[in-house]
RNA sequence: GGUCCGGUAGUUCAGUUGGUUAGAAUACCUGCCUGUCACGCAGGGGGUCGCGGGUUCGAGUCCCGUCCGGACCGCCA
């Protein structure tokens, strides 16, 4: 037998029991004569204790045991002289009588400690030694009880999880696909999901009425730090349901989330629509653990002799409370260079301080007098000590600048809480969104999206400030500024759904190509529904406080899409590619 | 496709204006030490300064190229 009880086990009741431990050396402290060492598993460390007094043959193997080797020991346990009140197991001690190695460990790379010296990479690379670490092993742990909370919640609200097959089919819209070569139908390829989207669909059209699955989605986009090329899913559709009913169901799956793994109760979710949370923040995912709301400013800023003002299309600005004084001409100037980088583009920047004295201090002073900049402040609410900082522009691009100005803003003013969570739902998305690149439209959410019911006679004009101006049963769950959650009420009629992709620039016969087995299905008896699908790995870091996900996911990819361990991807042998019937181009194949 | 930052001991990093034998901490090895838990003390070993080229009397340092890593923009229905 390995073990009687785990090293997190042990306490001070146990005191003269004999027991087994196995674990790994996490560290040892070496007095000569008597020797201590760390013996750590899974559940935690408990300090085994060899006396040359005692056993001198036993205390001296123990000398010469390195670190991560792997033991097992027999011992009694004994309350110690000195306790470790930092430790659970702190007030015990194993007397050990019998050791055995059950294997030898090279020196790891990096030390196996809660803030280790290990740089990312490396950590990667021997992600085997970086899970032994307590966070990434509690990361772990709590994706699998978030999980296993999921799969309860929706289980007992009557959700069946159904698994959908991962070798599908391309399509063009959305994301790039990973594609898979088919051996046995030779110049033909599989896709990976980028989502279940249609089979959940057809699901419904099924009559499997409430679905859920905790599945891997693949997109073959570039990588972010919370963003991987593999990811997972909670995805989840509903039949006979209205947008208000999937809200409902869904803001309850995620307080359960929260109450049962962080013991925390979410109040009700605000909601917002798509057109707001542009206009007060320049972002479909406001982080709301904050306020710094936008005001715009062009009804009292225009009419005097700044051309850049009376020249922009939009002229808006937040105001940072308190910063008046915080800020220098030359933190200004760092500022307004930190927005000109090529990141953010901004043109530059307009401040105004509200001095003391109720007098203001600006960049535009020489245009606008303490008059017109009180009517500004005033706009803001702000009070003496206030800094007003305002950007001027194109409408999309300066909210988009000013977005990261406040979130920047935000993080310098350190008004963000740790342990703050602020939910919200995002509703009414565009159902369309320009692509300047193809120049057409493509849906903003995805093909199957239905239009809000009053848009649809719209629909048919074909105007482009119409089409832009279509609104879609879409929503976004976002949560300090992430987004966590996204989905729509589908189309179920099959000629609503043909006017849709005719709308996206399908011609009829792409649209049958593509998705000829949606509309088929439609064509027997679709039931209205909708859902949403979670980032999962993007909830566990959200729920966590963390902006990477890399530690919620066992083996995650590097930003070039490398796997470091196993390094993948990698060639195949030329046999595979004579199967698959595939030449590789000259420069690729050496 | 683009922008920025980085690559020096096993590891994390410092390295000034280009100038003697490239340092620190930690890890590792040896010795001493019987109550530590970041043990302590003494000693020791350890470097293709990512790679290639260039400038120079002389390059870790400057220039060009390239590879690798990280953050971001584009992209991600």
């Amino acid at each position: 037998m390995y073990r009687t009880h785990n090293c997190g086990a042990l306490r001070i009741e146990d005191v003269g029991k004999e027991v087994t431990l196995s674990g790994w050396l996490q560290a040892s402290r070496d007095f000569g004569g008597m020797t201590f060492i760390d013996l750590r598993d899974r559940y935690g460390i408990t300090q085994l204790v060899f006396n040359a007094e005692d056993n001198n043959e036993l205390a001296e193997r123990a000398q010469k045991l390195g670190r991560e080797f792997v033991l097992k020991v027999e011992g009694r346990v004994r309350e110690r002289s000195n306790k470790n009140p930092n430790r659970p197991t702190g007030d015990i001690e194993i007397e050990v009588h019998t050791l055995s190695i059950l294997n030898e460990s090279k020196v790891p790379p990096f030390t196996i400690e809660d803030d280790t010296d290990g740089g990312d990479d490396l950590r990667m690379k021997y992600r085997y030694l970086d899970i032994r670490r307590a966070p990434v092993k509690e990361s772990l742990i709590f994706r699998s009880k978030l999980a296993i909370e999921t799969r309860k919640y929706l289980s007992e609200q009557n959700f069946v999880e159904v698994e959908t097959p991962v070798l599908i089919k391309s399509t063009p819209e959305g994301a790039r696909d990973f594609v898979v070569p088919s051996r046995m139908n030779p110049g033909q390829f599989y896709a990976l999901p980028q989502s279940p989207q249609t089979f959940k669909q057809i699901l419904m059209v099924a009559g499997m009425d409430r679905y859920f699955q905790i599945v891997k989605c693949f997109r073959d986009e570039d990588l972010r730090a919370d963003r991987q090329p593999e990811f997972t899913q909670i995805d989840c559709e509903m039949a006979f349901v209205t947008q208000e009913e999937i809200l409902n169901t869904f803001e309850g799956l995620t307080k359960h989330l929260f109450k049962s793994m962080k013991g925390i109760e979410l109040p009700d979710f605000p909601r917002m629509d798509y057109d707001e949370a542009i206009r007060l923040y320049g972002s479909d995912k406001p982080d709301l653990r904050f306020g710094m709301q936008f005001v715009e400013l062009n009804d009292v800023a225009k009419g005097k002799d700044f051309s850049v003002f009376n020249n922009a299309e939009l002229i808006v600005g937040i105001c940072a409370e308190g910063q008046a004084e915080t800020y220098s001409n030359k933190d200004i100037k760092k500022l307004t260079e930190w927005m000109q980088r090529p990141q953010i583009g901004a043109k530059g920047l307009v401040y105004v301080k509200v001095n003391a004295d109720g007098t203001f201090k600006s960049s535009v002073g020489k245009f606008y007098d303490d008059a017109d900049l009180k009517i500004w402040a005033d706009k803001f609410g702000a009070k003496a000590g206030d800094m007003l900082l305002i950007l001027s522009g194109e409408a999309e691009k300066t909210r988009k600048q000013l977005n990261e100005l406040r979130l920047e803003m935000g993080r310098r003013m350190d008004l963000i809480q740790e342990g703050d969570f602020k939910p919200l739902w995002v509703i009414d998305f565009p159902l369309l969104e320009w692509d300047e690149e193809s120049e057409r439209f493509h849906a903003m959410h995805h093909p199957f999206t239905s239009p809000k019911k009053e848009d649809v006679p719209r629909m048919l004009t074909g105007d482009h400030e119409t089409m832009k101006s279509l609104r879609a049963d879409a929503y976004d769950l976002v949560i300090n500024g992430a987004e966590i959650g996204g989905g729509s009420i589908r189309i179920h009629d099959r000629a609503l759904q043909s006017r849709n992709f005719d709308l996206l620039g399908f011609s009829k016969e792409e649209a049958l190509a593509q998705f000829g087995f949606l509309l088929g299905a439609f064509e027997y008896g679709a039931p209205p529904h909708g859902g949403i699908a979670f980032g999962f790995d993007r909830l566990c870091a959200v729920m966590n406080g963390q902006s990477s996900i890399r530690d919620y996911i066992a083996f995650p990819k590097n930003n070039q899409g490398r796997d470091m361990m196993i390094d993948a991807p990698a060639s195949i042998d030329q046999t595979q590619l004579d199967e698959l019937r595939i030449d590789l181009q000259k420069e690729m194949s050496s």
